[in-house]
Parts: structure tokens; C-alpha cells; sequence
DNA sequence: TAAACAGTCAATGAATTCATGAAATGATTG
DNA sequence: CAATCATTTCATGAATTCATTGACTGTTTA
């Protein structure tokens, strides 16, 4: 359990990020893609609790097996959990922190300014 | 300049976000979303400097001036953006610094896993 | 090794997103 | 008020994403 959860201590990397890399925003793009989805991060907001094998998540989340399935594959394809076979079972988990805070942020972030629209 | 870049104190909001708020999940999920295409990041990383106004961004970013405006209209109806009319010129600018740290956050964290992807 | 369980893969169609170019709107200037 | 600059809107088609279903693979157990 305490194996799949390390590393990105959160503030190696504070600074960085000042001029455009244009490789480096693809890939936060990426990753913002992923998170972008209701479904896949309520995945993830499950996943903050600790592993979970997919069955287990599909039920909690009361969703189908297959998808559930290919969610996690594509935020496994962009590296943001991980996954360990024990078993039967497959367990996923976050890979890092980061992923927790960014989402925490987001989620923090969103519960604040919740009106509905701008105008037009 | 100042006018435009205010709120959100960064630590208003570090607990909040525990137990599941479906609301404030989809709501995460949109901004992320908003935030997961490369145009409109480049756009945010461009702002982060301070406020632009459009045809300023399209130069900058190269690009089509329709497509950019389409792009900030986006990233205004979910709020990331604020714009301010000053005689033939619209500025955008980002909304709080919440955004800039989610980004700077993301661009960190994609640039330390940046290896290609995983098995398959 | 056959049955059962856990998970993944592949194929399909529906829905959404995106870029593009042309037309329309708003604001300033001659 | 006509011309021009700045920006937005609209319409189109191409591309991508998403959910769904059924078949397939891997692992344990009887």
C-alpha cells in the first residue's frame, strides 16, 4: 500500500517553468486533458483514499466494468496512477502527490467562484 | 494592470475538497478541461506576464486571430480569463493567481516525468 | 484442465471539439 | 458618416473523444 505512493516531494519543483517550453505545456496540457473529465477524476478523487482494484472502483462508482477499465488506462497512459498486480485483482493508485494537490487546488478552486456562467 | 489580477489568497481554500462534491467535481473537471488543450496553455502562459490584447496574443502565438478569440472566449466561460475594453483594444487577463499556480504546478510536474509513456 | 473471476481489448456509432474562412459588430479616426 | 482597425460570431467539415458491447487474456481454484 505505502509501496505505491512515493515520490515528488512537492516543492523540488516550485520554481522552473518561467520561459515557454513548448514540450513541457504539451505535456501539462496532457495531463489537464486527462483530469478533464468528470468520470476520470472522480476516479482520482476515489483514488486519494488509497489503491483500488478496478472492480472495487466500478462498484463504488456504479459504473461498468469496461469503462472504468479504459479510463484508468488513460490516466495510466499519462502516467498519472500506477498500477500493481495482486492476484486476480489490479490495483491502481496516484502516482505522486502533485496529482492530489493539483486536483485539490482545482476542486478547492472550483467550489469557490460556482456561478454559473459569464455573460455572453 | 493591477486592476485586473486580484483574489484568491492561494491558502483561502488548502482543506476544503474532502469528502465528494459532485458539483464542485464537475466544475474541477471543466476547468481542467479548458486547460488541457496546448493552444489555450500557451495562451495562460502567455498571460501570465499580464494582460494582452488579442490581436497582441495571435502575434505573439502566431496564429489566426479568429481561432485565438474562440480560444479566450472558452477560457472566459469557464472563468480563467477576465477582459477589460480599453477603446478598439479587449484585454484578457487571468482571472486569480490560483490559475498560474495550478499551471506553473502542471508544467513543473510535466517536465520531470518526461519520459514518452508507458508499456502497454 | 475446466470453470469462474478480474480485467483488458477491439469495434462501432454518437457526440463533442477544433480549425478555418467569411461575414457581422463595435469603436475610433479622418 | 465612411473608412479602418479590433474583435467576435457563424457555419462548415474534419478530427477526436466517449460510451457500449462482446470477445479475449490472465489468474486462481475446484
Amino acid at each position: 500500500m505505502t509501496e505505491l505512493t512515493p515520490q515528488c516531494e512537492t516543492d523540488d519543483h516550485a520554481p522552473a517553468a518561467r520561459s515557454f517550453d513548448p514540450v513541457a505545456c504539451d505535456r501539462a496540457a496532457a495531463i489537464f486533458r486527462a483530469l478533464g473529465d468528470p468520470n476520470r477524476l472522480h476516479i482520482l478523487i476515489l483514488l486519494r483514499q488509497g489503491p483500488m482494484c478496478v472492480t472495487a472502483i466500478a462498484d463504488e462508482l456504479d459504473d461498468n466494468l469496461s469503462a472504468v477499465s479504459q479510463r484508468l488506462k488513460l490516466l495510466r497512459s499519462e502516467r498519472i496512477v500506477v498500477t500493481r498486480r495482486e492476484g486476480k485483482h489490479v490495483f491502481y493508485a496516484l502516482t505522486d502527490d502533485c496529482i492530489v494537490e493539483l486536483i485539490d487546488h482545482a476542486l478547492a478552486h472550483g467550489s469557490e467562484s460556482l456561478t454559473p456562467k459569464p455573460p455572453r
